[in-house]
DNA sequence: TGATTATATAAGAGTATGATTATATAATGA
DNA sequence: TCATTATATAATCATACTCTTATATAATCA
């Protein structure tokens, strides 16, 4: 139970990148571990530059980090974050998101990069 | 500990109205009670109107009720709304208010009404 | 090297947001 | 009833947001 009180307006920063249907199924993704650009875009359904564009927002917070493999760049949540607390707890709070990964896997479009 | 997993477009919409440090401030005071509006006013520095459009928000939302008590309106928590477990988490992760209204209450501004 | 795949960035348009100013409504009290 | 106090609403404006389209960068592979 950490009771690390983050200041206002972090936590206030980081529930407005939060309260975007968009980026928090993103979160959401990532709860069970790192996804790379194009599985977001095949999930969501959106446009690429879209995706990348909420991804940009999410990583200069640093509620994500990002680690580039061969030719795919992997998103992961940074726990490490000031508000990661926070983040976490509204994760456990909406329903997972494990089954689109599944049908994603099913398709044979998950990617596994071992590099 | 609730389980009780909002659907994933209920939980971005608080908490997209959570992440505005106007409306975050005004939900961290009324955690410990009910606040009228003239109150939030002083501690906020705000302009009235202001205050009123982010408290339309909120009661829009279901995340606070009102209740007039004679010249004044009183808004309070929903703890029965739909997201009211990640709102309480995330008040819980919050610097306190509690000085803010102690500072009203010895400038003699705190409202105390009986009605 | 050139083609392909994955991702990022830039520019533009349409919409949403949050503040201000002015005004309306509601309750109180002389 | 009229003036005052508390609050809400409407109109306006500047800014921020999110998407699209077009293009740039980066890595891989033939």
């Amino acid at each position: 139970m950490e009771k690390t009180v983050s200041t206002l307006e972090d936590t206030a920063k980081t529930l407005k990148l939060l309260g975007d249907n968009t980026r928090l199924t993103i979160m959401g993704l990532l709860k069970d571990g790192e996804c790379c650009v194009c599985e977001f875009v095949e999930v969501l359904q959106m446009s690429q530059p879209s995706i990348s564009q909420h991804l940009r927002k999410l990583r200069d917070s640093g509620l994500v980090k990002e680690q580039r493999r061969g030719q795919w760049v992997f998103y992961s949540i940074n726990d490490q974050h000031e508000t990661y607390p926070v983040t976490r707890h509204v994760l456990e709070q909406i329903p997972d998101q494990k089954e689109k990964l599944k049908a994603l896997e099913e398709a044979g479009l998950r990617i596994r990069c071992d590099l």
